[in-house]
RNA sequence: GUCGAGAUAACACAGCGGCUAUGUGUCGGACUGCAGAUCCGAAUACGGGAGUUCAACCCUCCCUCUCGACUCCA
């Protein structure tokens, strides 16, 4: 099976294609830096990780650009509310933003452009869209996009300008020659940042710093663009009218969304999480309950594109199924190290595994299929272990596997694991005296070991044929 | 109002025109000194109404409800 996307232009899956054979060029719209990110972000920001993380998995030589916002009418008011410099209160942030997303257990993008240095390219492409009749400049220093000229205007939104004229939303400005024209560039006010341009000083639009950026960083045109389906319209549609103006082409052969994270209001009704409405939950607290493999699991655990209603029993839930794939794997781990030896054929089974999992990532990146698969492989190792025909050479191989698809998912112990020849050599006294002990029915005894052993982070499971010792 | 997404068993969340979904929870069994893990089995389902079809949870139409976008937003 070839893998296949939702594309939010055509609103069909499509047969991905990139443009260089083996490459894949991605840009996902990033967060602005006025706030620590909450769980809404971080589903954009593990569906995204994970997406690039499957690609790279499929062999593909990935690059992926995240932005961050670090000019914008939030921040500038919040650092006048604490008296700082805008660009301090983002650079901290920033800081946090990356000590949220390792909590996630997210890898780095490649690049992470910034507006405030991204400034040249801005400005550059404002001219271009200037030069070409696609901007008009205003009497404060402003420059607007004039939408008129672009016939499609409304293409990934579905919907067309007279669509949008009847919303009747639309902002009164006597600069604009439309309505529906937007500001490539703002013209200074008094106490903002602003940077020199060739129309004054001013500060970029909200859109035209992704354009700018895809364009320096990635080129005219790119495989990928990802962020959330609130970013569709205007964001998403205004960067496709300001890069298309410029470069004559389009900016993404596929465009992916996902869907929002919701609560419930204190209405009880549920709503999407954002900041306005005072329902979010902050990564940084979250984390501080749930480890990040509960927190990846839970989002991957549904289709990315889909709504999700965030609650915290839904996250013990997901702590719950996510334990018993952990279980499997420190078994597994058990039964590499003290199981039987010989050889079992796992071969079969890991293949069948593989092609449910690759057939359900290869359908629109279908992570709750794919988990699926996993649960289908735990218990059909368990039942091998538990039947002792499983050998430590299947063993092995069944992690060597595991490990392979958890670079894409992220949800497996990543320790490692490999505890010492000593530590086993002493576990292997204790399980003795133990067993021992419990010949002697001196219970009280056993379970105190096991109890100690289980203060210290190692599990022991009594079975028919002896006991096993695994990490917690 | 315009555009888009969605309504699946106690809960969460997949899926497919006909074949046991998956996980949590619940109940029963195996194992067992206890604990835990595991295995085997069971029950509860596709919002409502029409239609297409040999066959619909899956397609079409209508209705009801929910969410999102149209304003800063992942």
């Amino acid at each position: 099976m070839t893998l296949m996307i939702h594309n939010t232009l055509t609103n069909r899956k499509e047969k991905f294609v990139p443009i260089v054979p083996d490459e894949v060029k991605m840009y996902v719209c990033g967060v602005t830096v006025y706030d620590d990110i909450h769980m809404g972000h971080a589903r954009s920001i593990i569906v995204f990780d994970t997406v690039s993380r499957y690609l790279r998995y499929l062999g593909y030589k990935v690059t992926f650009v995240t932005n961050f916002t670090d000019v914008d009418d939030k921040i500038i008011n919040r650092a006048n509310e604490r008296g700082i410099a805008p660009l301090d209160l983002s650079a901290a942030y920033i800081e946090k933003y990356f000590r949220d997303i390792e909590s996630l257990g997210v890898r780095r993008a490649d690049i992470y452009p910034q507006a405030s240095t991204s400034m040249p390219y801005i400005i550059q492409m404002v001219k271009d869209i200037v030069d070409r009749g696609y901007g008009y400049t205003a009497p404060d220093g402003s420059v607007y996009f004039r939408v008129r000229k672009m016939a499609d205007y409304g293409r990934l939104s579905h919907r067309t300008i007279k669509d949008l004229r009847s919303s009747g939303r639309l902002d009164e400005n006597p600069d604009k020659e439309d309505p529906l024209d937007f500001a490539v560039w703002k013209g200074v006010k008094p106490g903002e940042v602003a940077w020199d341009s060739p129309w004054g000083k001013g500060r970029p639009g909200w859109h035209i710093e992704c354009s700018a950026m895809i364009r320096h960083y990635l080129g005219d045109v790119i495989d990928i663009h990802g962020g959330g389906n609130d970013l569709i319209f205007p964001h998403h549609e205004n960067e496709i009218m300001q890069t298309e103006a410029v470069t004559g082409g389009p900016l993404a052969h596929y465009w992916m969304h996902n869907g929002m994270l919701e609560t419930k209001t204190a209405d009880g009704q549920t709503a999407k999480m954002s900041k306005s409405l005072k329902n979010f939950f902050k990564v940084e607290d979250v984390a501080k309950k749930f480890d990040k493999y509960t927190i990846r699991f839970y989002f991957l655990n549904t289709h990315y594109s889909s709504p999700l209603a965030y609650g915290e029993d839904n996250m013990a839930e997901a702590q719950n199924a996510l334990k018993r794939l952990w279980n499997n794997y420190r078994d597994l781990q058990a039964c590499a190290r003290d199981g039987p030896l010989g050889d079992c054929p796992v071969a079969p089974l890991l293949e069948k595994t593989r092609t449910a999992f690759n057939d359900a990532m290869d359908d629109d990146f279908n992570t709750r299929a794919a988990i699926e698969s996993l649960f289908g492989l735990a218990r059909e190792t368990n039942r091998l272990m538990g039947e002792r025909t499983m050998t430590r050479d299947g063993a092995l191989e069944t992690l060597d596997f595991l490990k392979d698809i958890d670079s894409v998912l992220g949800i497996l112990p990543d320790d490692a694991g490999r505890d010492s020849d000593d530590l086993a050599a002493v576990m292997s006294i204790l399980i003795d005296l133990r067993k021992e002990l419990r010949v002697r029915k001196q219970y009280d005894l056993a379970d105190l070991i096991r109890n100690r052993l289980g203060e210290a982070g190692y599990v022991l499971e009594d079975a028919a044929d002896g006991a096993k010792w695994k990490k917690a």
